[in-house]
DNA sequence: TATGAATGAGTGTTCATTCAT
DNA sequence: TATGAATGAACACTCATTCAT
């Protein structure tokens, strides 16, 4: 249930005004994470690219990482919503076909919201973002896991949550290294990435031998 | 083979004393960049943990830029040497043993060099280190299809390829990961990365049918 | 007119108070121009001299040669001022006492205006004065060429032109000779400066036969 | 006259390698003064373009100020020979044919010399060239003084001072104004500087009624 | 409440000068 | 004696953050 997490801002928007406001900033945060890096995007740029005084940010975040951290909280929500919308679980699929879903469901997000990349982007390089990702990495993983839970009640717990954090880790970093790609090669690297889901949990996790 | 590319030193470090300089400001450089990321690493902090005035530093390297260039290369050396001693296609292995020869190989590396983790990772979040992790990225994705082709002469070349392009980016992904996790899961996530690998490839390029 | 060129603001100063801190900015550089030249007078030196943080310099002046800029754009301004009141072409009287009158409002202008010598000084030396120097000068041949012309319509205008840039230059050269000189040998300076300008005027645009 | 002044030299360069290499140093110092400025030059450049070491040049020169110094001393010598050469008090000369010799005499010296100008160049914007400059302008200054005196001897001794002093500042400045015309301008200023002189000796210094 | 002018610690980098070899 | 590697104070400039209005 991808939950909403520590509060970051220092007012609640109350008014629809601000809670636009919030919403254009976080907007022109992604943007610029995506641009130029966490490091390099100023809040400055940040707060003019979004119509807003630097002040204005302020009042609603406390310092350039909640930037992030709030980036990252409404990428949880709005994987909450996506995740109802696109990774049903149908059970009449086959694995083949879920993880396809699956897979495709991410794509698509990760091409709305490309600033998801940084963020999920490990420790490393930015501690600031640490925290922020590892929030989403969880929301992510614990859902692939109900799933998996749910189509194969005969595994081990323990194996199935590992068997998600896999997927998820293999799915970030590829969709990350898509974005590198030339266009007409990104299916091609989707698809790869598919099969090597399909071909890890296969191996993973064989059919109970019948 | 892992060529060295272009010179990024002002001035070619003659004598002994130099190289060491050299060398130890990197080993600083490539400790800080761990501990807080290549952007917060401040050039005098490098200078100064490597016991070596900011002159000097500047006397080496053209820029901070260029302490990134230098680490990559030496990492490409590196694993040069690594891939010579430790990655060998002994013919005998089957191919888990192969797998397993390499990841273990390259997860010792990881762990002797860790700043091999912000170098590889893509364009976003510091564009100065890109071109240093494509290069790095490109030897060993070089190395494995090497590796792939010989074992395997039945592939189309371009499979290859594109197969020692996904398990370098897996492996990446999973040692960086290795990272996060406390020591005693590990060696639980590294089978894991193994059992993924061998199952993609299994995948990927099935034995031809007998 | 005395045009005022490129603007070097990085922002306009809207508020009183911002204006009056540009104005002390300049103050300050302009004193610090003329005590320890342009190389050697520092951003944070004339930041601090004018009261105001490095940052609020910043904020109005894209580098250091913007200052020296603005300065001389100041000084065209004024002077702008100082030849309508004081540069007066009065048709009563003799070319001496033009001489004398365009003179001393020079001299006026240059104690007030120290720096108005290291902005006049040539290219070299400091390639980032040359072009602020240059419009001041143009400035002021501008005004005495119209002067000339206008005692002397019999005079060739390209010579006039050439007799109003020698004027300017000779004037320019000894007034920043006597800041030089102690205080009781000025007025004997500014004496024979006049001298000089009258003699040269005399030799160079004899009055026509009569 | 033109006398050597204080020594500025650390160590007297008794072997004429030494010698050499000062001297060549002393080019590489005029032509970087020339070409950048003397607070732009660094010291590095000046003594690569010389050849010599870093170390070497501090062995003769004790800093960078020095290098200046040594410069004006080198021109008040060569002065010196031009002077016995070239500025003749020939008496059978008009004072205009006299004007013409000196001032054509200068002007190739300039030309020959070109960092004279920056080391002339007054007090301000570089205290570094304060002395040595000055020192170069006295030394101009004593010999045209004498000229003065011996072709007018009626004329008052300190009036022939001034008018020496007058003499040189002009010129100095017209021809460093000169550098700064386009080629085919050049002898047109010249011809202006002649005048502008001799229009100046013959007000200030008018002969005697006959 | 919202603004954006103001702040100043901190950054990458340069360069005059020293001194071990 | 000659070298050039090494030094580090100092510089121009940035940007996250504050606070008077």
């Amino acid at each position: 249930m991808l939950s909403p997490a520590a509060q970051p801002l220092r007012r609640a928007p109350k008014q629809a005004r601000a809670q636009q406001r919030v919403s254009r900033i976080l907007d022109a945060a992604e943007e610029l994470f995506v641009e130029l890096g966490y490091d390099a995007a100023t809040t400055n740029q940040i707060a003019s690219r979004a119509n807003a005084s630097i002040g204005s940010l302020y009042e609603f975040f406390p310092n350039k990482q909640a930037l992030a951290q709030a980036l990252a909280e409404r990428y949880i929500e709005r994987l909450g919503a996506l995740i109802e919308e696109r990774m049903v679980n149908d059970p009449s699929w086959t694995g083949e076909q879920l993880v396809d879903s699956i897979v495709t469901a991410l794509d698509v997000f990760w091409r709305r919201h490309p600033a998801t990349v940084p963020l999920l982007r490990g420790s490393l390089g930015a501690p600031a973002l640490m925290s922020a990702g590892e929030q989403l990495r969880m929301a992510l993983v614990g859902h692939i896991e109900t799933i998996l839970l749910e189509r194969r009640p005969d595994v081990d717990p323990e194996r199935a949550l590992l068997a998600a954090e896999m997927a998820i880790d293999l799915t970030r970093t590829l969709l990350e290294r898509i974005q590198a790609e030339p266009t007409h090669r990104r299916p091609v690297v989707l698809r790869e990435l598919k099969i090597a889901i399909i071909g890890y949990l296969r191996t993973a996790m064989p059919p109970p031998a019948r």
